[in-house]
DNA sequence: GTCTATACTTCGATAGAC
DNA sequence: GTCTATCGAAGTATAGAC
């Protein structure tokens, strides 16, 4: 009978910090280069405090992966509120560090069993959203289902930036300006022209308090 | 002056043994999970015997892309031969291991400039070599290149296929059928049914010394 | 909550014998 | 062409003091 061993809070600021420097290595090194020892020198903080927080690097390599999900999805529904879901999803789907960390745990999945079932259920859940939306929208555009199901669409919506943008990183953009274009025409016929994101720009007035935004990337 | 180290032979049958190994490893376990100790325990030889074929993991990693991208353009290119090149484009990009191993290298890409550097200049002669053959086809099918460029096209057919091949190594497969009738109804429309693979079934007669066959796969 | 100390494993790479 | 032997570095994880 040997008892557990001590693990930190999840409230602690330590172990935010923790997650911030994994996702940090993850973007510049790639998932391979997060170990215990690396951490805690970016961190500022012991080795061990490490496995104090999460036991094992999977452990670690998995709150990463949630804490991000949620910040993902919420950005997701934010912009899906408005009335272009295309040009949201597109929006959406082609940041770069959103692909960047997804195309990590893409990696990680395909030769870490914990991993994968935890991708598979997250990115499901995510299509879902997406479904949502874009059958509604599909009625409003007079799309017809069966020449162009949304649930292509959803899938195409995913699978083509995610390339594009994964493709710039390594400085390959043949054929990259046609494809854009293409995709855009498309989504302006039936959306117009993308509304300015909220937020960037600076408000008429006042633009102190900017109240009910989401909390700032973890990162 | 220290006179450099002593490098095995290209053409050694055990250089070759390791390549295979190593692509296998990729395979299962990720570019992390090569190293010179598990190289050799898999080829049945002593690690340093890796580092006398390969001075460092990096040549290892780049002679297996090497080897691979070769075998793959000789592929394609007999593809492109027949008469369907969409059809011929399709078949290529949905392989799974070519899909698996291209995931591996572009994720060692992001994060290894040597690696980088090769990655982006196979990929471009690649592109080259699919919107050449598009660009005839266009004409043939008579469609518009404002309307659907070739150069698009070429993104598009390796966008997808790579996708959809990567989300179902994952379980994930919502919205694949739906993408991939749309796909497939789109290219049949084209180039008709896609003409069975040469060289898998048996011909009429004598299917021995099937003469001009590529060279079957490393690995 | 954080650190010291430590046990144990594995790694890349090299020199040099066979 | 292959192996033995080895250096030095870095890895995970744990126990226990502060």
């Amino acid at each position: 009978m040997t008892r557990p061993r001590r693990i930190g809070q999840v409230t602690s600021e330590t172990r935010a910090v923790l997650l911030d420097v994994t996702e940090k290595i993850m973007l510049d090194d790639g998932y391979a280069a997060v170990t215990s020892r690396r951490v805690g020198r970016e961190a500022a903080v012991n080795p061990a405090l490490v496995h104090y927080y999460f036991p094992t690097l999977d452990d670690l390599l998995i709150a990463v992966f949630r804490r991000r999900s949620e910040w993902n999805m919420a950005r997701l529904e934010e912009g899906l509120r408005g009335g272009q879901p295309l040009h949201a999803i597109w929006r959406y789907a082609t940041d770069r560090t959103g692909v960047a960390l997804t195309e990590e745990f893409l990696a990680l999945g395909n030769h870490r069993k914990a991993i994968q079932a935890e991708l598979g259920e997250v990115a499901g859940r995510f299509r879902k959203v997406q479904l949502e939306v874009l059958q509604q929208a599909w009625l409003r555009y007079g799309i017809d289902r069966e020449e162009f199901p949304p649930e292509a669409a959803v899938v195409l919506m995913s699978a083509i930036p995610r390339v594009l943008v994964s493709e710039e990183a390594l400085g390959l953009t043949a054929g990259h300006p046609e494809t854009r274009s293409l995709v855009q025409r498309y989504l302006q016929g039936l959306e117009g022209d993308a509304a300015p994101e909220e937020g960037s720009p600076v408000p008429k007035k006042s633009q102190g308090r900017t109240s009910k935004r989401m909390p700032p990337p973890p990162r």
